[in-house]
DNA sequence: AAAATATACCTCAGATTCTGATGTATCAAG
DNA sequence: CTTGATACATCAGAATCTGAGGTATATTTT
């Protein structure tokens, strides 16, 4: 993940919205889709999607089809119940971050 | 730092904030001021705290004063003008952050 | 006066998450 | 027939954090 930062630990708040958005995504479609919504400002990095979607499914947050496309393999991940509830915590974490930031670095950032 | 999370990367942002508003203050003073400032809703991790302020020293965006207080100790950290720079700069990829995950996560999250 | 809490600094092992590089393989276009 | 896109993956190393522990002085409580 790189090219105007994230703060680390953002990475899977995006994937279980991506997920929770779409119903159903493969990895590098993820990486399209980020690049699309933010007009090529925000790329997810490979090497951080990849493990963190393995942890995810590990979690038991996601689940995993791999369908044929063609003569490659896609991974469809899809959020699981236990996915929905999590992400809820993880958006009210980060809205609770932007409050704080808000407190800590004055009114001028954040209202943009 | 714990309690309603903040993400990896943020803390250096506050310290340089913190300074760059309050002129000159040292790692415990920085702790209760943070407190304060949330209602007890954020502490920082001390264990986080000092060596971060070491990196920033290190880093050549802040600078130390030794005071004593009594009998103890007080390092007294004012910023230095990379270090304003350097706020500058945070603060605005902060907004950048924030502002993809506004696009990212939808309207709902972010407005309160 | 003793014990507990607050002030004030610090380190360190281990965990998490990320970057950047590298690797494999298929497919389309020029 | 090579370049670039699609699609997955791993791995070394860096960065940052948590949680625990340590030292020492000062104040407050019992």
């Amino acid at each position: 993940m790189n090219k105007s930062q994230l703060y680390k630990g953002s990475l899977t708040t995006i994937i279980l919205k991506l997920l929770e958005e779409n119903g159903r995504m493969y990895g590098y479609e993820m990486t399209q889709k980020v690049r699309e919504m933010t007009s090529d400002e925000l790329t997810i990095n490979e090497g951080a999607l990849y493990p963190a979607l393995h942890k995810l499914e590990a979690e038991g947050l996601l689940t995993v089809e791999v369908v044929p496309a063609g003569n490659r393999l896609r991974k469809y991940y899809s959020i699981t119940l236990k996915g929905q509830a999590e992400t809820v915590n993880r958006l009210a974490e980060l809205e609770s971050f932007i409050e704080h930031m808000r407190i800590l670095l004055g009114p001028k950032v954040i209202l943009g």
